[in-house]
DNA sequence: AAAAGCCCCAACCGCCCTCAG
DNA sequence: ACTGAGGGCGGTTGGGGCTTT
């Protein structure tokens, strides 16, 4: 039952890198780029799992990595977004040039729970402290953001580019069938004066009567293709928007448009 | 100065998703 | 349509360093 391990664990080093296995790491990317992670250490040289190379690449050795502490705006940005996306990590740190979903989810933890909890704020609802069980620091990280159960699907990598620290993600209204693209409850929204000023709202409505009123489906599919747009919730990394996406479900072709980002673009 | 406790964060683990065959 | 390899993610752990007693 369940799969077979990622490599061979018998015949490879754990715990803590060494000086010389970041050098050969660092090494072969340099030569050879991210390639099969899997075939990488035997590759490199290293006696080590490809899961922990791309980790100790991913979350330390990459060259763009911003090191150092976060500042006050960081801070601030990261509880606006984790209010809008919860311990979507990879998300969340994909708004923050330079900083690894490792690092924020640690940050997150050590730090900022503490600094909500002092403010009387709830860091998993992101409310009043209700001053009741589950709102310690000791609570379990895996309940640390009410979402539908089980979880929402993940995203299929959405490669969100790096926005502005004021952005503003437009939150759909919430639809018939509770889902949300952030993938949050159904409860009234957990900020509600979170403004981070992103406009996303380009392209057809997203509601079922938008989506009624909408052209035929070939001429849609003839625009989207034309405006080769993708949907909102394959940006905020919503995975299996059949689910997830209420304006999939209102219309098979009634995705919300965006533009695809160009590389550097914000959202 | 030493011991105990606490904190931080790098790294591991297991699960899930995508995609090629 | 099915299957399994590969990649990626969130949650958890453990060890080292720091602080307190």
């Amino acid at each position: 039952m369940g799969r077979s391990p990622c490599c061979e664990k018998a015949h490879t080093n754990k715990g803590a890198w060494t000086k010389e296995e970041d050098q050969r790491l660092i090494a072969y990317i340099k030569a050879h780029g991210e390639g099969c992670w899997r075939s990488l250490p035997k590759a490199a040289g290293l006696l080590r799992c490809g899961k922990s190379c791309r980790l100790r690449w991913m979350n330390y050795l990459r060259p763009d990595l911003k090191r150092g502490n976060f500042t006050d705006a960081d801070d601030e940005l990261i509880i606006k977004l984790h209010a809008l996306l919860g311990n979507k990590w990879s998300l969340i740190a994909g708004q923050l040039p330079g900083r690894t979903d490792n690092e924020i989810k640690n940050y997150w933890n050590t730090h900022i729970k503490r600094k909500l909890l002092s403010r009387g704020i709830d860091p998993q609802t992101h409310g009043p402290l209700s001053g009741g069980a589950g709102s310690g620091l000791t609570t379990s990280s895996t309940a640390a953001f009410p979402s539908p159960s089980p979880a929402p699907p993940r995203p299929a990598r959405p490669a969100i580019a790096v926005p502005p620290p004021n952005v503003v993600f437009a939150r759909p209204a919430p639809s018939e069938d509770g889902h949300s693209s952030s993938g949050g409850s159904t409860d009234a929204p957990r900020c509600p004066d979170l403004n981070l000023d992103l406009d996303l709202s380009v392209g057809p409505p997203c509601s079922p009567a938008a989506a009624a009123s909408t052209p035929t489906s070939q001429q849609q599919q003839q625009q989207q293709q034309q405006r080769t747009t993708i949907c909102l919730c394959y940006h905020l990394g919503v995975r299996g928007g059949d689910d997830a996406c209420s304006c999939k479900t209102a219309s098979p072709a009634g995705f919300r448009y965006l533009r695809p980002l160009e590389e550097g673009q914000y959202i």
